[in-house]
DNA sequence: GTCAGTGCAAACTTTTTGCAACTAC
DNA sequence: GTAGTTGCAAAAAGTTTGCACTGAC
């Protein structure tokens, strides 16, 4: 028996709106959304370009164009890492989240049994929920030192600035 | 005895920060965050300089200035509701989270102390965690109906043109 | 054959940057 | 006085849009 993948069911969900709303399946939508779901890592719109310029090229209108239609299908994700908006598979339903450093902008995924319970418990106000995106913020321990370090240097050199005056 | 509010604690830890690196205290700051904290809702960085138009008039370069400071230091908090960019205190740490339905843009506040305590007890990687942003995005209620609603006629359209044609 | 979808390029919006003037220290 | 900060305007980056062409139905 085949396994049903997340790109499978994601791409029935696809097909099926398109065929109930008179919307046509084109071979640019199913090779975006196939070139989202084969990602492991979250993407912006000209990544996902750049990544299909080999295989089947379409323009970023089309790219922008299709999220936006997959994000209102539940489909994508919407992330804000950096300045730019990142997106990613929301199929399977959120088991994971995001902790990204302020300072050198490294994103790294967490996962958390106990979030995704208490999400999941969550009463939403007439919501349906397609998908949900965690983010914690911070500094990571590599540029906590850095920036420790020239502290300290830029304590050490008031200090002697200090000196040399009297 | 006096009440220590959000804002207050912010701004001692803007000013000590300022002071322990050499940089200056300046009103244009003070007052950025100022209005900030005054704020009940997430703000684009345009809203804020048109917030401080009558009182304390600051380009848009320093608004954006500051915050990139303010998100540094964990004062403020990113989301991604629309297609921009919104911000807003995350003083004190997060205790409440957001909606968006994707079709109307709608952002409502939803509080859930299960949610708040699962995130507190997350170990993170190599991370002192600032702020976080959680957000679920779907359809409302309001929009699902009226989704459903013009699908109905379009199925309805559909079925009388393909009576016509008989 | 019809009309939704696509690609291109231009427009638009949002954010960043260079530089001169200003001001906190 | 020095050097960090601000404001302006220009540039860059990211996203959307108009229109003619293409191709799914």
């Amino acid at each position: 028996m085949e396994k049903v993948t997340p790109f499978d069911t994601a791409l029935a969900t696809l097909n099926s709106y398109l065929l109930e709303h008179g919307m046509r399946r084109t071979l640019e939508r199913t090779a975006i959304l196939r070139a989202i779901y084969d990602r492991k890592v979250p993407f912006t719109a000209e990544e996902i370009r750049q990544e299909m310029e080999n295989t089947f090229r379409v323009s970023l209108a089309t790219v922008y164009h299709s999220i936006d239609l997959f994000l209102r299908l539940g489909l994508v994700t919407c992330h804000t890492f950096g300045s730019t908006l990142c997106y990613e598979p929301s199929i399977p339903l959120r088991d994971h989240f995001y902790q990204v450093c302020v300072h050198c902008g490294t994103v790294t995924r967490v996962e958390s049994e106990a979030v995704t319970e208490a999400i999941s418990q969550t009463r939403f106000r007439r919501l349906h929920v397609a998908s949900v995106a965690l983010c914690a913020y911070g500094t990571c321990s590599r540029c906590q030192a850095a920036i420790t370090k020239a502290h300290n240097r830029y304590l050490r050199e008031k200090e002697k600035a200090a000196a040399k005056k009297k």
